[in-house]
DNA sequence: CAACCGTGGCT
DNA sequence: TAGCCAAGGTT
């Protein structure tokens, strides 16, 4: 297929079809930025609201790396992947210390900073001014995979190579921005990962996948997420009204965000074999009450599934019991605004916050 | 560089 | 149900 025909008849079919969404309307990189790591892995339903939000909460780059860090992450709470936020956070503050405050967007440029890898340094150059850089994401692979009928497995290391050389060759000179939204706009609602429908495919005359009926094929994928099974839990220590809380931290899930005295065991177990594992367990129940013990939560994340229990102490007047490094308490209205996983929040919101 | 990092929707 | 996957990046 000619390269010219296939990007005019891209262009044409996103003239028609494209969805109206808020940061299609900017040439900022700030806002395009914003965006874009607001939708990394993440459907547009779902990062629409917090884009929203964030662009209220911090017009500018400015506004952004004056804010803590918890905050940031709070108002990233519930979307996941909170490295992102983090990373997000820390190139606001670098683009203000070191670009004077000025959004770089330029492809180079752009991949010095956190958080920033090639497809987003493309779409972000080329979006904001058409810098002729071709983007390379879930979408265009797919689209690429089948029309062009690519074998490469996209999971392996071959495939940047191989679908990067396709993408660029087919990029047009004119109306790079355009183009590059087009691809994607079209892998996200025609060409689709579950069964596409080709009989209204502007490209079912010329796609390979539809005339060897390879869509469900393609794009080839080998590797399989194996699931990680682990058992959490959670102690709330009360006292006086008030809840212990720590950040969590290092390459764990949910590093930043804050939850209760942890205890991790290789299955579900009940308290007096927590306390034959756990010291501090073991003396907390000698001087306190327990108050309550949760339903099991399962939360499933794409490389675990997490069994979590919730047990609540109340800490006796005058017990002698040191809180654990790290943790400190919290009154309801403090927990409100720290950041906190979705497996943490939905306990808050069931026992505390809508009882 | 293979493994890891969240959440929610869909089949 | 179990699996897939959605505008990827970091280590």
């Amino acid at each position: 297929m000619n390269t010219d025909f296939f990007a005019h008849k891209l262009i044409s079919w996103y003239n028609r079809h494209k969805r109206d969404l808020p940061w299609r309307n900017t040439r900022n990189p700030y806002f395009i930025w914003l965006s874009e790591i607001i939708l990394q892995q993440t459907r547009v339903v779902q990062g629409l609201p917090y884009y929203q939000k964030f662009i209220e909460n911090f017009p500018t780059v400015q506004d952004l790396a004056a804010a803590d860090e918890k905050e940031v992450l709070r108002l990233w709470q519930g979307l996941g992947y909170y490295s992102r936020a983090r990373n997000l956070h820390t190139t606001a503050k670098m683009v203000v210390s070191e670009f004077g405050g000025v959004f770089p967007d330029t492809y180079n440029e752009l991949l010095k900073l956190k958080g920033i890898g090639s497809y987003t340094a493309a779409a972000i150059a080329s979006f904001s001014h058409d810098e002729k850089v071709a983007v390379l994401d879930g979408n265009v692979y797919r689209v690429l995979s089948r029309v062009f009928g690519v074998e490469t497995d996209i999971a392996g290391k071959d495939a940047k190579k191989v679908f990067g050389k396709l993408a660029t060759e087919l990029l047009p000179d004119q109306q790079v921005s355009t183009y590059n939204q087009a691809i994607m706009e079209f892998g996200a609602i025609q060409c689709t990962p579950g069964l596409p429908q080709c009989m209204f495919c502007t490209f079912s005359p010329e796609c390979s996948a539809n005339e060897l009926g390879k869509q469900s094929m393609l794009p080839v994928k080998s590797k399989k997420v194996k699931v990680k099974e682990r058992f959490f839990h959670y102690f709330i220590l009360e006292k006086e009204g008030r809840f212990a809380m720590k950040e969590r931290n290092g390459k764990d899930v949910w590093s930043g965000m804050y939850d209760f005295y942890l205890t991790e065991q290789e299955s579900m177990q009940d308290l007096s074999v927590l306390a034959g594992n756990d010291t501090f367990i073991d003396a907390l129940l000698r001087e306190s009450t327990i108050s309550g013990e949760s339903e099991k939560y399962l939360h499933i994340l794409t490389h675990q599934r997490i069994t979590a229990q919730f047990w609540h102490i109340q800490i006796n007047p005058g017990s002698k019991i040191e809180l654990p490094e790290n943790l400190k308490y919290y009154s309801l209205n403090e927990i409100d605004d720290l950041p906190k996983s979705t497996l943490v929040n939905n306990y808050l919101k069931q026992y505390f916050f809508e009882k």
